[in-house]
DNA sequence: AGCACGCCGACT
DNA sequence: GTCGGCGTGCTC
């Protein structure tokens, strides 16, 4: 007899499902996690389908389903949310099955430890060991077997001779707790009025549990946290699961003790730093619905909920939710598809949305919620332009007099200043001045970064980095190499001669050694033991200075005018976070922005604390380019060994690109960075309007291009971020 | 993605 | 003579 056959996706780069053999006794249904032979190996895998009719030229080829793991199934939401990933990014199933199936190696019910207690009288024999061992057993209670064998400093082996004694007895330890449940009324909050009006928005959009996008949009400081917990809360009290997406769940401790002193516990976390074990435990508790809130980065989106109520996407605007490398997804909007899918809530969060957020709440598609201002009655920092073409710092100096004197003031009152320059070493740029040799990587298109602190040259696309050499490479000139430009530590430099008596501080990601060291950073900045932070990037997430009173952005201009679509934009929203950093406490911060184009859109905005006016005129220029939001945009980046080769392929690639009038194919050219890693890069750029199936376009294309081989290689990004 | 197979260069 | 580099193809 004929025996049940089931169609199984595993987490390989496949994207057809592979049909398996099902044994007499089991019962599969779609959704069941499952471990299938593939090759000479054993995977983890799902049953996506029942399959009556199996293709009969795999007659006696099907293998057998080995084994069905004791974990709920996968959720039909979930699949229709992994096919759908799959389909718009044209990444393999497989792989983005995969991101589902990140459980480590460690399912299945939690091991169980084994403790230890005192029980008996005292052994026959008492050696040294044995005493230590028993003194630390003293209080009667049950000691986890290896903890306390550290802690007596002996090995487990004095315990099971104390135990064939009789003296102690081993029994199981209990549980531990794997996901205390969040009380959403452990603090509740006191809000402002404007909090309140937001907050009750935000609640009843939550309770009607439906899909529906609400863009909470307030400025820093006006404690949109709080008022996002209010609908977090409101899940919770309905037994429903919470997801928190956060840009970068590293740099969230802060984030971790704000929830619990508002729910009581701490929420799962989700990140890729998770130890396999602690991997293993949240995964499961996720999927058996005992974890109600989690925290994660933009791979939480993939977890088996078992009742997930709510989506929450904070700093929704955030470059890092864009997944670069593997599968090319955009996380923010991946979570409104996910909630469409499961129809339930989604709530986006910015001070400054991102251009597509902001259109969508312009057209009513979202909903906005606004809170106004700053919480507590602060104001906004006051921002001024300096303008470098007549103001501008002597040469080789990066710190105008004016923004030296108003540092000066500062620090003479007490007051933190921070510099923000978004370039981290020394600087971007080393020269000969005998010969103009400009030390650039071996393998990749780019300048080598002079990093002092680490006295060498590193290049910032791969590992690449030199000591700094003492004479030029080309010439042998003695002494003729030059800085050009500036990074932070050049900041610090300049900062040192010209307040001598101030503390200055660089953070920097490439000074940071781990999250601790960063920790008692902050930690020295909050209590007033540094006058003057010099900082990249890092500075502008999230933490809170509260001494903090002026930020000095050094080069306002840097990443505008790359030819970025989204220049713009980012600059807009880097610069406004990191000025809002300024004044949260005292609330009369103040920004200076050195730049060469005052009259520049992201230049006017700022300086007139106008956001209405910098999202009209980049919607506009949007509009007419048809960029993303009013057009869609896909990039196709061809690389290979040689060069030669890549470009061949690239244009071959282009010239079998099927024709459609909505559809626009630019170049190839070379890449912005044309070679990286040694690898040579060309670029195809597809626009497209916007209703307009661009990933069922990109894949009818690539099936009937030229195939790769060799090691050439095609990476697709529908929906491109980063232009570089 | 992993893994095996297979074909060419530089070593014990 | 073998070891090992990676290019190629397959996995129900």
């Amino acid at each position: 007899m004929a025996r049940r056959v089931v169609d199984v996706l595993v987490p390989v780069a496949l994207n057809q499902t592979y049909s398996y053999r099902v044994p007499d006794d089991a019962d599969l249904k779609p959704g069941d996690v499952v471990c299938v032979p593939l090759g000479p190996r054993e995977v983890t895998a799902v049953v996506w389908a029942e399959n009556d009719k199996p293709d009969p030229r795999l007659h006696n080829r099907l293998k057998d389903v080995s084994e069905k793991l004791d974990v709920p199934p996968l959720k039909a939401e979930l699949r229709s949310f992994v096919d759908w990933v799959a389909n718009y990014t044209l990444s393999a199933r497989g792989m983005v099955l995969r991101m589902a199936l990140r459980m480590g190696e460690h399912l299945g019910p939690e091991r169980v430890r084994m403790g230890v207690r005192l029980i008996g009288d005292q052994p026959q024999r008492m050696t040294p060991a044995r005493r230590r061992l028993i003194d630390a057993l003293s209080d009667g209670l049950l000691h986890g077997k290896s903890d306390v064998a550290k802690e007596a400093g002996i090995s487990a082996s004095v315990i099971d001779g104390l135990v064939d004694e009789g003296t102690l007895s081993t029994e199981p330890m209990p549980r531990e707790i794997a996901a205390p449940a969040p009380d959403p009324s452990f603090a509740a909050p006191d809000l402002s009025a404007d909090q309140k009006i937001a907050a009750d928005a935000m609640t009843t959009t939550a309770a009607k549990g439906e899909f529906h996008v609400a863009l909470l949009d307030g400025v820093t400081g006006s404690g949109k946290t709080e008022v996002y917990f209010e609908a977090v809360a409101e899940i919770v009290r309905r037994g429903k699961q919470v997801l928190i997406l956060m840009p970068e769940i590293a740099l969230t401790g802060q984030f971790l003790d704000r929830f619990a002193a508002r729910f009581g516990v701490k929420p799962i976390e989700w990140h890729s730093e998770l130890t396999p074990r602690t991997r293993a435990r949240n995964w499961t508790a996720v999927s058996e619905g005992i974890a109600q809130v989690v925290v994660g980065a933009r791979s939480a989106l993939f977890l088996p909920y078992s009742n997930l109520g709510l989506i929450v996407v904070d700093e929704e605007h955030d470059q890092a939710y864009k997944q670069e490398d593997g599968a090319h997804y955009h996380a923010r909007d991946m979570a409104v598809v996910r909630g469409s899918i499961a129809r339930i809530p989604v709530v986006l969060c910015s001070a400054t949305p991102s251009v597509e957020s902001e259109v969508n709440a312009r057209k009513g598609r979202y909903q906005r919620v606004v809170l106004p201002s700053r919480f507590g009655g602060q104001h906004m920092p006051q921002i001024e332009a300096i303008d470098l073409r007549h103001e501008g710092p002597p040469k080789g100096k990066f710190i105008s007099p004016r923004l030296a004197d108003e540092i000066r003031t500062a620090v003479e009152r007490k007051e933190q200043a921070l510099l923000f320059l978004n370039r981290r070493g020394y600087a971007p740029l080393t020269l000969c001045r005998a010969c103009g040799h400009r030390f650039s990587c071996t393998i990749c298109d780019a300048w080598l970064v002079d990093h002092r602190f680490r006295k060498r040259l590193v290049c910032n696309h791969c590992s690449f980095s030199m000591p700094r050499p003492h004479a030029c490479p080309q010439c042998a000139a003695e002494d003729s190499l030059v800085a050009i430009g500036p990074g932070v530590e050049r900041l610090q430099e300049e900062a040192a001669a010209l307040f001598p008596n101030a503390r200055t501080m660089v953070l920097s990601s490439d000074l940071i050694a781990s999250i601790e060291a960063m920790r008692s950073e902050l930690n020295e900045i909050a209590e007033g033991r540094v006058d003057i932070i010099i900082g990249t990037q890092l500075v502008a997430k999230g933490h809170n200075f509260p001494r903090l009173n002026l930020v000095g952005v050094v080069d306002a201009d840097l990443g505008l005018g790359n030819g970025d679509p989204r220049a713009a934009e980012r600059t807009f929203q880097l610069l406004n976070q990191v000025i809002g950093r300024a004044g949260r406490e005292k609330g009369f911060g103040v920004g200076y922005l050195q730049t060469h184009q005052p009259e520049h859109p992201v230049m006017k905005a700022l300086v007139a604390a106008d956001r209405e006016a910098f999202y009209a005129s980049e919607i506009e220029a949007r509009e007419r380019a048809m960029y993303p939001p009013f057009g869609r945009l896909a990039s196709l980046v061809i690389s290979a060994g040689d060069r030669p080769s890549a470009e061949g392929f690239a244009r071959k690639l282009a010239s079998a690109a099927p024709f459609d009038e909505r559809v626009q194919v630019l170049g190839p050219a070379e890449a912005p960075l044309a070679v990286i890693k040694g690898r040579y890069r060309f670029r195809i750029l597809v626009k497209s309007a916007r209703n307009f199936d661009l990933s069922e376009y990109l894949r009818d294309w690539i099936a009937a291009g030229p195939k790769t081989k060799g090691n050439i290689r095609l990476e697709i990004d529908v929906d491109p971020q980063s232009f570089l």
